[in-house]
DNA sequence: TTTTGTGAACTAGTTCACAGCT
DNA sequence: AGCTGTGAACTAGTTCACAAAA
């Protein structure tokens, strides 16, 4: 194997990629957004694809995935482009999908119960294990797809025992510090977070946000720009 | 070699910031946090509050508050600092929430189902105002808070007449597109899409994408990578 | 050929640091 | 004194363009 050693993303230290320098949070997301489409590729019986084709497939851009998937490895192959099924496996490792990925879901109102049951975690690998609450009157209940729901005063024990990989907030603004805390000091290492508002956690902790409000108040912003100047070019 | 070319507010070459350049989704989905912000300073009874103070309240950079506001206006007060309400309602205008802003749901699924009964949405102005499925055993029925399920078919009629600003997408990733083109076709400039895979819209049309697959594994890919190395610096 | 992998160039976004206003 | 507004400096992210490989 070439030492890919010509700087670049990698290597400021002559380690490999895997746990070098950072990795950016756009970085991440594509992968998975590339996983998808090798899986659309692979479902139509595809075997490979060049770069270019994936992006003019799916509206991405070609030196970037190339770009994108040369730092973790030479998955391609000069002139053919890459194995659909190859480097399929090589994003599922890098994912972190080649194990079982295990989630639990705290807060079981409206939201936190359609996350639990959202079919789209479960198709890659994700094992939603166990749903969280405090009010009495939810837990001892169960998800339409079966979720238990536990009293938050388990959640240490439980997650320790069901080794809950990531969590899923999906609970008021004003609990949501709260059960980041309680969830950081029992081993949670990564938050998904869909409660409104600002958190706070430890460095080594991954906190992914998703507001809502916020999305659909950035829409509502390019709606009140746009209304008066149309495209200009 | 440019003439003046003054970033930020001198930018304008007699234009006003509205309708001039281009503002990026970030800074957009900042305006939305910074008026969450007020909206808790207010609450708290704050009168004023320095571009510092919001910073480290609630971790964010000083300088990038003051260069977002600054875009739009000349909103603070020097020595001062930015007065609460007022600064709420440039806020709410330049979001365009000072009307209000009606939405529909497209899928009445378990996540359609919560988006539209999600309180958030309400609170800052924003109204359901409808659902749409083709499921004939949906049509007809509400969700818990009362917001009608109406057949797709009824889409374009029921947009026109309500006067539907935004939708949001929430049906099966391989119905996605059709129903994006059709809310296109129906007048339809911005789009909040919850289904995975690509989209795609014509130039002119805001869309917004909530990946939850997606998100769920950059925490994974994030878990995968930490697990061996820790924090270095 | 075709296509990858990747330095270099470019573009976008953030933070610094300070003049100038209150 | 304190703080905003903003050029300049810096950092991050994207795209170009081409040498090397199949």
């Amino acid at each position: 194997m070439t030492s890919r050693n010509k700087s670049g993303l990698g290597t400021r230290t002559g380690k490999l990629a895997k746990g070098g320098d950072q990795v950016s949070e756009l970085t991440a997301s594509r992968l998975s957004v590339y996983l998808r489409c090798l899986n659309t590729l692979d479902a139509a019986g595809v075997k490979a694809v060049s770069s270019r084709t994936l992006a003019e497939q799916f509206h991405l851009n070609a030196a970037q995935i190339r770009k994108d998937l040369a730092y973790f490895g030479e998955f391609g192959v000069r002139g053919v482009g890459y194995y659909v099924r190859e480097l399929k496996r090589h994003l599922r490792v890098i994912l972190g999908l080649d194990r079982t990925v295990r989630v639990a879901v705290v807060g079981a109102g409206n939201l936190g119960l359609a996350l639990a049951d959202y079919p789209g975690f479960r198709q890659e690998g994700f094992e939603i294990v166990a749903m969280f609450d405090t009010d009495r009157g939810k837990v001892g209940r169960k998800s339409r797809t079966g979720v238990r729901i536990i009293d938050m005063a388990e959640f240490r024990k439980v997650v320790k025992r069901e080794n809950i990989n990531i969590v899923v907030l999906a609970v008021p603004a004003a609990a949501a510090q709260d059960v980041a805390n309680v969830a950081v000091a029992s081993g949670i290492r990564a938050l998904l977070n869909f409660s409104p508002g600002t958190l706070k956690v430890p460095p080594g902790v991954k906190l992914k946000n998703v507001d809502l409000t916020v999305s659909l108040e950035s829409l509502s912003f390019f709606l009140a720009r746009g209304e008066s100047d149309e495209e200009e070019a």
